[in-house]
DNA sequence: TAACCGTGCCTAGAGGCACTAGGCAAAGGG
DNA sequence: CCCTTTGCCTAGTGCCTCTAGGCACGGTTA
């Protein structure tokens, strides 16, 4: 019988554009398997288990990702950088759905955030807001703002999270003027003080 | 042998609590019916499949969802609303992340969103913005800014994607805060007008 | 109280997937 | 050309979803 000519980085390279295709938690290693026309347990030579498989898959994702966003905010700053930081985020999780995906995979994030990549990417973020003159504890906020609506957005937006009939790429646009606008009259934490009255105590 | 008094309200319920504890995409029929001392066939006659009892889940989260953000906001406007609506969402989500992860389920938006309960969520979050103010496109994108930022700071949060020492209540807090400042000078859709100059007071 | 029936839970079984152990033969080095 | 490596195989286990069909439990009625 001929050989399929597998290795761990062929292996890898399917199952990520399998998961652009149906899904990264519904990435099955028969499925793969099945598209190199091969047996299941053929794979095992290649990849541990399943596990091994997505943390790979992950790792690959989140390389891809950290060189577009290096690769859009380039030269750019203040809004120009966030805009073009953004837009690269954005075409990345629509266009990469399983390996965007991969790259928030829930049960091992540790091994994602620990690669070079995982940083860069971390670092990418604080870059581009450089220019917005933040210190930091709030600098670290404002990341966060940030990570979490541009995760938010693409993650709703993605999976028919938006009903209305008012255009989604014009709210994604009115949604980045909008944190412009906001880095730039950033609130600095000093007004804890003002409005109280038995506020919010979490547990 | 005894009856174990199974019935759909029962089963939906027992896989709701089910999923907060392994997590939503992790719920199966086989552990479910282990749960209830039952084989797993034992299900079949009160819940269609799987895609079923997820449905079933979705919904009544979705419901208890609404309730909660219906009672955080009512009665209050503007910020207070806005920060009830914020700390009543993240307190679900991560107090019940079976549940919340059904409300956002992949496949069958469409089911809960059409859902009563689906659309009041929506509706609650236009209403705790009216007291700032926006007319119609720019509410829309401001409704659509806030469920994003949420969704994805609890996703985040869940997921232990924030790594920094920061605190994340903290960040929570100031980006509330954030927001908050930024439906209060939100940049209409004609021009970037200048957000006066200071910025730092609010209220 | 006894026969009766609906249905709640059962057994049996098929098919898919993850994963392991062990075998054979193709590729490549001596 | 032999020999080793190793790539892919067959065989088999266990967990999962889901279907078909059976039995007895519980309440209903005579």
């Amino acid at each position: 019988m001929a050989r399929a000519g597998l290795t761990a980085e062929r292996v890898t390279e399917a199952a990520a554009d399998l998961a652009d295709e149906v899904g990264f938690e519904n990435v099955t290693l028969s499925a793969l398997a099945r598209r190199f026309g091969v047996k299941d347990a053929s794979l095992y030579s290649h990849v541990r288990n399943l596990r091994d498989l997505r943390t790979r898959v992950a790792l690959r994702a989140v390389e891809e990702f950290a060189e577009r966003l290096g690769a859009a905010v380039a030269g750019r700053a203040g809004r120009d950088a966030l805009f073009a930081f953004a837009h690269a985020y954005r075409e990345f999780a629509l266009e990469r759905p399983g390996r965007y995906a991969a790259t928030q995979m829930r049960p091992v994030p540790d091994v994602v955030a620990a690669s070079s990549a995982g940083r860069r990417t971390i670092e990418i973020t604080y870059a581009t807001l450089r220019a917005y003159g933040l210190a930091e504890p709030d600098l670290t906020d404002a990341v966060r703002l940030l990570r979490s609506t541009f995760h938010g957005f693409t993650g709703l937006e993605a999976s028919g999270g938006f009903g209305h009939p008012r255009g989604v790429r014009e709210s994604w646009e009115r949604a980045l003027e909008a944190l412009h606008v906001l880095l730039e009259h950033w609130p600095s934490a000093d007004r804890e003080t003002a409005v109280n009255g038995g506020g919010k105590e979490t547990t």
